[in-house]
DNA sequence: AAGAGTACCAACCGCCACTTC
DNA sequence: GGAAGTGGCGGTTGGTACTCT
């Protein structure tokens, strides 16, 4: 199929948003709503791609952001589910309310990446919880920036140096490859229900999510540890 | 004080999956 | 069934602020 470009080239802005950009944007959606991101800048009087407008919302502009340094135990979360998930940022920020991806993107990259416990953390993944054999741990070690592998029994987290696309879930055998819309372990959208925090009670009681039963089992798996305290 | 190096983060780009016709 | 349109995701980049020498 050809694609068509995500807006026309001519005579749209780019760059960072200017405070009246900001305004006429949040006063337009909270007007009208989002129905259709690629309508909404020329309804709202905007010289924005639609895809420019709807990041500019999701990061920044959303009433239920949360700016600010990111505590403690938001920092340990994101370690906890990046060595399950791997990069998925979008998934990861869904169990951390008022975060973005893109924040968490960029937290990791500057604060949590370079961190020792991080490696910690992916070692007791691999080998205490998850089970993992020796050679995904080398290439965890081994590894890129997301050098996470960790196999559960049918689903697998690869984000070793020799994924052909790091950080992507795959599953092993008889289910289908899980698509962005249906991680192989949390799928939850970031408007989507969001059923309970890190410490909550359990994942995937959302009525709309087709998220698999044993990856919801392994999930759980993991939850049910946290709550316990175990050490990680 | 000034230049170089580094860290941080907002925004863009390209791709993929889903939906609609 | 396939093309076209759209939304969403993750990787990357570029600008700015900060720190060091």
């Amino acid at each position: 199929m050809v694609r068509t470009p995500c807006c026309e080239k001519m005579g749209l802005k780019k760059g960072p948003w200017t405070p009246e950009e900001d305004q006429i944007l949040i006063s337009h959606i909270q007007r009208y709503g989002h129905a259709n991101w690629r309508a909404l800048p020329k309804q709202a009087g905007l010289l924005r791609c639609g895809k420019s407008c709807r990041l500019r919302w999701i990061n920044y502009l959303r009433p239920d952001i949360k700016r600010g340094k990111f505590s403690k135990e938001e920092e340990e979360t994101i370690l906890k589910l990046h060595g399950i998930l791997g990069n998925r940022w979008s998934t990861i920020a869904a169990r951390l309310p008022g975060r973005t991806d893109n924040e968490i993107k960029n937290f990791w990259h500057t604060h949590l990446k370079k961190r020792p416990e991080r490696s910690q953390v992916q070692r007791m993944m691999n080998n205490n919880f998850f089970s993992a054999n020796p050679l995904q741990e080398s290439q965890a070690e081994a590894g890129s920036s997301s050098g996470t592998s960790i196999n559960m029994r049918r689903v697998t987290v690869d984000a070793s140096a020799t994924s052909s696309v790091p950080g992507k879930v795959l599953v092993a055998n008889d289910e289908s490859l899980p698509s962005k819309k249906n991680p192989a372990i949390a799928g939850l959208g970031f408007y989507g229900p969001v059923s309970s925090d890190i410490s909550g009670v359990t994942f995937g009681n959302n009525s709309h999510s087709d998220i698999g039963e044993e990856r919801e089992f392994w999930y759980n798996m993991f939850m049910t540890s946290q709550r316990r305290g175990m050490e990680m």
